[in-house]
DNA sequence: CGGAACGGTCCCATCATATGGAACAGCCGG
DNA sequence: CCGGCTGTTCCATATGATGGGACCGTTCCG
């Protein structure tokens, strides 16, 4: 498989913006290339609207040319726009942040959330890329795809929090619950303050092709009120929805 | 300035895709690029997640990475999360969709867009760019800056519909009335079936940097609903939001 | 069932083109 | 006013992108 280097180091520009705005020497420094050639890869990323310099012989960011791409993502646009009134209904019934992902690889991609107003919120994790075995969402995931399943369980369970499942057993554990509910739902494993409730967005063959959930902070989700009710509301939810 | 290139072509080749999935031969002749180039744009997009291929062997579509990427926009991003929470208030209060833009050269470029399930929705522009003298939002941003709306007033003004304003001298008239009210309303100017609504969102020094907006179709929107009160209940959400 | 007409991928000789070291220019803070 | 820091430009070099054509798999039609 033949790949076109420029096209590799540019996007390894892009990502590296992608973790926050830097200059020139900075991203050189970060991948690991003569600034005399991110200088040359950045005007051209540049031109093409694909990153925009802050203020001139300034920092680099992202541009708006992403932004108008990724509206073309068909996976994932079509999905956010098809469920967007659902999440907007989630969080009104929980009054907590819902929102989609989808696998990609061993990770899951979150691909929109809808955050109540409130004083205490928790952070966008919009385009963020979150490795399965630490959320609910990728339980998910992982409970209805076998195969995937096992890869995940081969592969190193980072932990995130000191209750993120680490061992094969304690995940095999936790999926064939999942299974059995249909939903998932997890304390503070990703993040110490965070709770969340997930469960699958069908394709109308049966498969699960991505994950709707809701999250909140651990002070208040779920409260008092009972995980495996919560569960089931987005589970019955997420059954309405029908992805193709 | 020098450009490299392949990474002009390969954002040729997305671009193309971001006007829908297709096979190599087809961008090949969009492009006017040999398949062969093309195949390995392609292959090497394809690696770095920014295309996929629907089917081995079969079309390519725009990938998961632009999103991943696009949620790193600056501009974008960080309004999005901040707008979000008042897009749901005002098309709860409307009960049509709320959206924002930010100009782009001489279009505006929307950004975001919450649309409450309905029978008749008006489709997701999220990522899609429209001149400014065509809709309320480009009015707003063309009235609160004299520089910008001397060049539109002086480049081709196309018609989209039958109401589209396509003289100078229409158009100044509306932005003195735009200016004077502080929202733009427009029927069917754009697209023959949408109305629409629109306010500025100002950063702390005042200057207008992106718009608010509500629009629907034009059978039931504004309905019997008074436009300037819209307008005023458009403004006064906007109003209360400070970007920086 | 055969074969023609697509589709996408791969190969490899050719040379256009990306490369990167070094020199240059602009900006700040001391 | 200078030293150290930016980002940008230059240009000789050879790396690496290129594209015509061969190849292979499907589909469609005779």
């Amino acid at each position: 498989m033949t790949t076109v280097q420029s096209i590799d180091r540019a996007f390894a520009v892009l990502r590296s913006l992608a973790s926050g705005p830097a200059g020139v020497s900075e991203i050189a420094e970060r991948v690991a290339l003569p600034k005399s050639t991110v200088s040359r890869l950045l005007s051209t990323l540049e031109e093409l609207g694909a990153v925009e310099q802050v203020s001139a012989g300034g920092e680099y960011r992202i541009g708006w040319t992403m932004i108008e791409l990724s509206a073309a993502a068909r996976p994932g646009r079509s999905l956010i726009s098809l469920t967007r009134p659902h999440l907007a209904e989630l969080s009104r019934l929980t009054g907590e942040a819902a929102g989609i992902s989808i696998p990609d690889g061993t990770d899951m991609l979150y691909l929109d959330q809808l955050t109540p107003d409130s004083e205490l919120k928790v952070r966008d994790w919009t385009g963020h890329r979150i490795p399965m075995h630490a959320v609910p969402s990728g339980h998910i995931m992982l409970a209805f795809n076998d195969q995937l399943a096992e890869r995940v369980i081969k592969s190193p369970l980072p932990p995130f929090t000191p209750h993120t499942l680490t061992t094969a057993t304690a995940l095999r554990q936790r999926l064939k619950v999942v299974r059995g509910a249909g939903y998932a739902w997890a304390l503070r494993e990703f993040a110490p303050e965070m709770n969340s409730v997930a469960a699958g967005l069908r394709a109308t063959d049966g498969t699960v092709l991505a994950v709707l959930h809701v999250y909140g902070p651990a002070s208040r989700f779920p409260g008092d009120r009972d995980p495996d009710e919560l569960g089931a509301l987005v589970k019955s939810m997420a059954d309405k929805i029908r992805i193709d």
